[in-house]
DNA sequence: TTCCGGTGTGGCATCGTTGCCACGTTGAGG
DNA sequence: CCTCAACGTGGCAACGATGCCACACCGGAA
């Protein structure tokens, strides 16, 4: 910047209000240092800059898995929008582990960012970024009511669009697969589940709830050994994108006819889902917009068009359901099981 | 920091030392001192850090799209290993667009950062960051041999696997859908293709080389009107994953029963491939792994392992043949054309 | 002529950290 | 008893950018 200074025969100070536009420079001088500053090739400070406007461009995320490819659109959504607010995004992945997410929160307070959007694994780090002073935005699952706003998805709405539509096929024993129900989405969909048995007045078989871990190998054995138990299963509900690829793995490699001998509907519309065949029914978040409309609240909150102080915010996604082939009426009653023990 | 100082009844100078280890320090003077900064939640300024010290612990990662799962991998892989090295990573999209790239070029220096990991779009990025005296790694392609290390998978060895593989299962007239052959990637499997057929003593025909562009849906309709101008055409290698999914679903539209009357291979193992049926054989260029080499490359500078102005490393990451379903034998000559037009 | 508001500019303190320098203090060795 | 090295500590000047303040100049109004 001295340099500029130098070059261009007038002081730092005037250096920096040609540059910023913040204060009076005349307009020969402007052109003058912008100049020199381009031939020079001068590049401000951000560094400099964040410390001394005690505030950065840098936006945190932080998220569970990158290669997940939810995650991902998530992650890219996001990166649009602060991209063209002129923000950047720290990217780091938890792993789904609390104690790297508590590194993260750590690295982010450090670094002074703007705000940080978390797909939050644990209250602390979200409380912890709070009392930092940090802008939260909880995205896809809400983990604190009190800290921060959030961005859902209607996952109990959408539960039960993808559940209803399979009662309506006539399915009476519909296996719910999922992973974890403690966080508001695992929650939302088992509700949406119950709520579309409990409209169309069919009880819930508990025992077809099957949990199972975040890993599409443990979820396809846990699926096998659903089927194997109740061959009256006649439909299953993967609660995300990756069981219901485990899932699909395990029937494929069982060679079942869908959706003949079973139908099969997930959450999450990812994009193997329109390729494979028969094609899932899904229920799309709308992922990418998602990310968007993160990253919106929360530019939202810096710019003040929200109060900084203001009460936590809300906003939900409607999902919606895109039905394709691997789902279809139910097969007469008394002939499931046997079907499927024919191959 | 005064805060502390203050709380700890030592000067500024030794909450410094004592954090970071660096200089002289009494034990107990320094417990008192980390106590107090975990009492009232000290976090040091990483802004303030990179200004003095002149160095930021930020990487910068630029790649095109983050929901194409070749580059979702890639920037995780990188993560992986910078978070594991105490870096972190800014990731930006520049949807293969050159002004995108040069903005983020600008946002890096000005945040001063260690490095930058880029799959370059234009060379004038490369050479900018270079002239700004960043450390550049080149991933997956390599546009300037003299700015920067590069860490690349071997194009040419993978797409000559791959179309060997084609070859000796007869196929004599293998299409190869392509986007671009101006970067090291797509003229490498070019190359790689070439180099099979001469092997084989088999001419390529110039007319199957069909370039399209890094589309799906335009990837789908080249390949459809390739199939219609060239019926005798047996088998398909397309270049990356996105040509091999617009492909894919392109055949799957049109019924095309694969691989008896068409074989397909890829370039890139993404998940989806082993889901469909048949699933397709492909080259896998370890993805993740060539993500972590990246940053591993950049550490290796950062650190001083390799000379800061040592010449430009060049690393190889071998790619992976995986044979699948959708590659089988070439069909007896002239049963070809009329197997797909009876569909 | 004096006063005043609008322009335009430079000086300077400041943001939070760090590392050099100078200054104790201590204990061992000559 | 003096010297000297090894510790330990505080003061201070940076790192680069910014914005307040003071000041200087100009034209017009009183």
């Amino acid at each position: 910047m001295q340099d500029v200074a130098r070059e261009a025969g007038v002081s730092a100070s005037t250096v920096s209000r040609a540059l910023s536009g913040n204060g009076y420079a005349a307009e020969d001088v402007r052109k003058r240092v912008h100049a020199v500053a381009a031939r020079i090739g001068y590049i401000p400070d951000a560094n400099a800059r964040s410390l001394r406007n005690r505030s950065s461009h840098s936006v945190g995320v932080l998220i569970s898995d990158l290669r997940n490819p939810f995650y991902a659109d998530l992650a890219a959504g996001v990166e649009q929008r602060l991209r063209s607010a002129g923000y950047h995004m720290i990217l780091v992945n938890d792993d789904g582990h609390a104690g790297e997410e508590m590194l993260a929160v750590q690295t982010f307070a450090a670094m002074r960012v703007a705000g940080v959007i978390v797909t939050p694994v644990s209250v602390e780090a979200v409380k912890s970024l709070h009392q930092h002073g940090v802008h939260v935005v909880q995205a896809d699952r809400r983990i604190s009511a009190r800290h921060g706003d959030a961005v859902l998805g209607d996952n109990e709405a959408g539960a039960e669009l993808v559940t209803r539509h399979l009662l309506q096929l006539g399915h009476r024993r519909i296996a719910l697969l999922i992973d974890e129900t403690k966080w508001t989405s695992g929650a939302g969909r088992l509700a949406g589940y119950r709520a579309a048995h409990a409209a169309a007045g069919a009880p819930v078989d508990e025992d077809l709830i099957a949990f199972t871990s975040f890993d599409a190998a443990a979820a396809g054995a846990t699926a096998g050994r659903l089927l194997d138990a109740r061959p009256d299963v006649t439909a299953l509900f993967a609660a995300n994108n990756v069981l219901a690829q485990g899932a699909f793995a395990e029937f494929q490699r069982r060679g079942l006819r869908l959706p003949d001998q079973l139908s099969i509907a997930a959450y999450d519309d990812v994009p193997w889902m329109s390729l494979v065949r028969p094609a899932i029914t899904t229920v799309s978040q709308h992922t990418f917009d998602l990310g968007r409309r993160c990253a919106d609240v929360l530019l939202a909150r810096l710019s003040g068009e929200y109060a900084e102080d203001g009460p936590p915010r809300l906003v939900r996604v409607e999902p919606a359901l895109f039905v394709r082939g691997s789902t279809g009426q139910a097969p007469p009653v008394g002939e499931r099981a046997n079907d499927r023990k024919a191959r």
